[in-house]
DNA sequence: TATGAATGAGGCTTCATTCAT
DNA sequence: GATGAATGAAGCCTCATTCAT
């Protein structure tokens, strides 16, 4: 049982150390992007050794690349909670709304979000396989949407071919990621008619049907 | 002969030199991100002494500012001609069509867009008037589109009242960046659905009318 | 019973653990070399807690002299041995034999013995007591191979004024030490010939007598 | 021509730092050894900045193998002319003399000889190519020393069967070595005993004869 | 005007060593 | 007695920038 002792009960201080180090990376990396980041600011600012980042991530990348998971974990399961309390009537609203708060409370969780976008962008990632776990996120994310958008067709009743809830999620981030954009760069930028305005052209959307399907994204196939 | 060459088209080689040291930081700018680019490797790209970088914009900074303002008055001339050119019947589905194409045919515009946003994320301009001038070029972009809104919404010929013009192009800008962004990441991501989707909305939107009357956004008042 | 475990065994589980931690410095000593040896591959090698080498030896210093000492010791024990069981006829042969055969069967003892070279060679070893002891061990050696020659000059019988034995032994070990060097830098090195070629040559010697007279070398007088 | 200007002509300046970083190394590297040799002492004894030992040479490995090879033809050079400046009667002593007191004069030469040595020894160097040509100018080393043996030979006129010059050469050699390593580490070490014992025994077995054939060293097939 | 050798600050990383537990 | 988390100095390397030519 004592020999067990760093794995059933991890220090209390090294479990401290650890997440202090990844909040204070995630701090610094959502303010000064992944390459203007540097270790030394990230230890000043968890207030420990430079040389601990190595002994317990492995080194720069890491560190960063896990700081940007737990976000992204953080990301989802907000969005989960999010959607699991909303009420029966008015869901889109109720969704947006948070969004779009969360965006003015919380920018760094959509600086982070955007990080990674700039790390996919670049070829900052080597290993495959955390470019795959950070695109399994999006994609998680997505279905959430998606969720919710099925939820709000019922609710619509349309008879009418309605349009495959995959592509209208994939708009509607799309939106959100963009207007988050701008509104985290201009903090004067006004979020609240770009939403509302969405509201209507999704509800406008549901009220008609779709005459024409609509395929859904190739890179996210239906499960 | 070979002496008074210097002579024969001093300015011509200048201005030569001068271009294709913006046009390499371009690329390398778009491929890398700004903090991962080089004066390095944008000299080897543009075969140039590394020392004219300095000698002709000042330092990195400066050159990249420049290279980035190059390639949104590209972008802004472009989005410009495209709505001259359009036909006065469906100028949307002309206008999306073509704004889609663009990304798979010239990434690096939008690379490069992106890269702007990301520099007005971080705190890396230091000088307010780059930031200003930055935030201009995207306000021209969003007042293009809304001119294309307003002649679209005149064809609608809708009794109520419409929605902002601004904002309905603020929300399409911002789902034409958060498409591209996933596009660009994503080789595979499927761009069609969305787009068409896109065009749904908006005529069911203006065929619908807008019960609610909307506000343009604050940072950008109606001149 | 777990709790007096501590109890039954202290003193051994003690001494197995500084032994384990001394084989495991020696072997990645031998294959690492000295500054590229670290503490943690020791202590993983060793599978001991990395405080441990401080703890039992005092620094790294002090741990790879002594690994050091402790193969030198082996080395000087193997040659006493060597020759105690060397019979009285063709007594050369049977002792070059066995050494060539050490190189190809145990190079980490040749590799260890390098490492002290190399150690003295630059100036890594401050504490002089230290240089001794790793001094006197190369006598011992050296006058252990005096020892086999003399016995091997009084079999030939030579009338003629034999060259000095110590002097012939450093520069039959200096012959093995360079050949040693080259077989394990070299897989494919072929001993075989060189030690043969070697054995002739010392049978010439011995067969033709010294004209001249020969001084022993200043750093090991005789006696 | 002036285009080519930094391969035709190199900046005076170019070469000396350039040379003068060689020769810094190679007197750290001689002294401290590989690992321990560090760019901050080479670059305050080439009074050079820092940054230009990767500017010229692409880092620490590159320069210190640069240095070990401009070592390793000079070694080689001045064995060359050693053999050529040679008397025809004598020829041995002769060499030998100068071997000899080349390890009090230059001692920098066999510790560098040595470093390449330990390289070897170690899992040190990662590009087969350079291994590659360090075993080469070893391998040139003993076909020089080779021939001189050929030309001892032709002089003795022995009608028996010679020793392989190859074998000969890698057995004198390695005493070499040794003897070096010797008289390196200990300044007290007598040299000159142990030389005069090795012209000796190669009397002695040149005037003999060899009744058994001898086979070369495998890795260094004739022809 | 144009070059590129030279500079040096600052980045990431490694490692022997210490000490609270 | 034993552990391993934590420390911080020092190493290698990169890069924007400068300046003699």
């Amino acid at each position: 049982m004592s020999k067990q002792h760093h794995e059933t009960e991890p220090t209390a201080d090294h479990q401290k150390t650890r997440e202090r180090i990844i909040a204070a990376a995630a701090k610094v990396l959502a303010e000064k992007g992944y390459e203007a980041t540097t270790l030394r600011e990230i230890s000043r600012e968890a207030e420990a050794a430079p040389g601990l980042v190595h002994y317990y991530f492995g080194g720069k990348d890491q560190l960063l690349v896990e700081a940007l998971q737990h976000a992204g974990l953080q990301f989802h399961r907000r969005m989960e909670q999010l959607i699991a309390d909303v009420p029966t009537d008015h869901p889109l609203e109720m969704v947006l709304d948070q969004i779009r708060d969360r965006v003015r409370h919380d920018p760094d969780v959509y600086r982070l979000h955007y990080e990674s976008f700039s790390l996919g962008l670049h070829n900052r990632l080597i290993e495959p396989r955390v470019r795959e776990r950070l695109a399994e996120r999006r994609q998680e994310i997505g279905s959430v949407m998606a969720r919710v958008i099925e939820q709000l067709q019922r609710q619509a009743g349309s008879q009418n071919p309605a349009p495959h809830p995959a592509t209208l999620a994939a708009v509607l981030l799309a939106a959100f990621d963009g207007l988050a954009l701008q509104a985290i760069m201009d903090p004067a930028f006004d979020l609240a008619a770009p939403y509302a305005l969405l509201a209507q052209m999704l509800h406008a959307l549901l009220a008609q049907g779709t005459p024409a399907p609509h395929e859904p994204p190739a890179s996210t196939p239906p499960g």
